[in-house]
DNA sequence: CTACATCCTACCCTTACAGGAGATTCAAGG
DNA sequence: CCTTGAATCTCCTGTAAGGGTAGGATGTAG
């Protein structure tokens, strides 16, 4: 019988790691003093305190240990574990291209610009296909939309957050009367009418930059998240959507308005 | 101005995340009513956090934000965030080689065998090399030499907890007449005697092994053991030592020994 | 003016221990 | 047998990044 301070040293495991795992029950000493409380240990310990530490060396936790030195299913568990380690990898090899991108980029495009992963949610949106002649003429053309649709449904709720965004259907880049889809998000379901129709948009993964200035510098932010799409093992699943979030309509000089770029992307490596 | 809720919505964050972020000092709010306590973002937060979260998703911690938010060193802040990573790859793979090597074991191997990593400490050690008729003949011999050492130095004490391992000196297996080094481990350093000799053990990193039962089994242990060191990528380094933990001068039955096999390793891959 | 949704602070919970305070007990020497 | 210093005990706090809940205050719509 060993006091727990010898223990400690031939199981290499300190006295502090040998209470709380007294404590937790995953290893009761052989025998505890009733009156003094002080625990002593046997070699059937130290066998189980071994066994205890090759499964903490593979990141198995107390709690699955427990279930573990009972004997049960440890082939199972060990399978589940792995794919837990794979998925760690995974993980870890995603983050590490993304930082390798951002080192590749110029100091400036790093501070300015920073993509991230985000879940946008299932909504119901009402949309137009409109012809825009021109940039400055979208914000003409826009709020017309919102007062047509008030007109027709006085009582149809915008989302809150609001959420309106336009994907381009062009299939080149156009300077001028280039065709836009535009999506504002709402409440609930209507009859369509006019050339405004109703449809759900699927919730779906998409990354997401934050563009601060004019639009005429949005083709930045764009260089930026398609090469960021491609260098960092995803796919673009859809048109590129682009929310309004700051913009005339409340920001007088054109360096304060923000819009937001997200591309629907799924992993592909 | 958006209130937490709405900016919770626009930036896909908690609100316990943005209270949290708050009290860190990671992320203000614009305003906060003095008297209400209610917390008010603008635009400008929804940028700070979306670069947050960006930071985030490359797994660093929120007081490194906090650094890399006043935006200096954020080159060299990444490349050890990466390296960091690396070496999670690394160790990951470790454990998942580590658990494919039990799940191809037969099930009453790894029932009774668990390997495990550990750091030995530093040692002064006695040894003597001694040639063994037979196994039996070990416990007449060992003894021997503990009391030769004792008359020598009678206040020479031995470490506690005990530890005293064989090393096979021979190149090949001997059923009898093999020769192997027995060290014990003591407190302090003395001058050789006899065919006594003192030395230092340096600390090593080994593979462990706990084998309960005969001597005449040590074998299976050991297959074990060599066999676990070749698949997992290490590469031992030095000669196995048999630590004796129970035995027949406290245990009657064989059943009921208990050895510890010590390898001294180093990962090659 | 009344609901009801939203917001606030404050507290406890999570893992696997580490560190320390203060009290008790053990083991060795005189 | 007594003293002294080492070892051990329990109890408390802290960790990272929030999650969960309680109870009370506030905001907004009808």
């Amino acid at each position: 019988m060993f006091r727990i301070g010898e223990f400690s040293k031939m199981g290499k495991t300190t006295i502090k790691t040998l209470r709380y795992y007294d404590e937790e029950g995953l290893l009761k000493p052989e025998k505890i003093d009733k009156f003094t409380g002080h625990r002593y240990y046997g070699t059937e310990q130290l066998i189980t305190l071994h066994r205890i530490q090759s499964f903490r060396q593979l990141g198995i936790s107390i709690d699955e240990i427990k279930l573990l030195l009972s004997g049960k299913e440890i082939a199972e568990f060990l399978k589940k574990r792995k794919s837990e380690l794979i998925q760690t990898i995974v993980n870890a090899k995603d983050a590490i291209s993304k930082i390798e991108f951002i080192l590749n980029q110029e100091e400036d495009y790093f501070m300015s610009y920073n993509a991230t992963i985000k879940e946008l949610p299932e909504c119901i949106v009402y949309s137009k296909n409109i012809t825009v002649p021109s940039y400055d003429a979208y914000f003409d053309l826009i709020p017309e939309i919102g007062r047509a649709v008030k007109g027709q449904y006085p009582d149809l709720k915008c989302s809150v957050p609001e959420y309106c965004y336009i994907e381009y259907l062009d299939r080149e880049y156009k300077e001028k009367n280039f065709k836009v889809e535009f999506c504002e998000a709402v409440e609930s379901f209507r009859e369509d009418f006019d050339d405004i129709k109703f449809k759900k948009i699927n919730a779906v993964t998409a990354v997401s930059v934050m563009h601060k200035g004019p639009y005429s510098e949005l083709s930045k932010a764009y260089s930026y998240i398609f090469k960021w799409i491609e260098n960092n093992g995803y796919k673009a699943l859809g048109a590129p959507r682009e929310s309004y979030i700051d913009g005339i309509w409340n920001k007088d000089s054109e360096e304060e308005w923000l819009t937001e770029l997200q591309i629907p992307v799924e992993k592909v490596n």
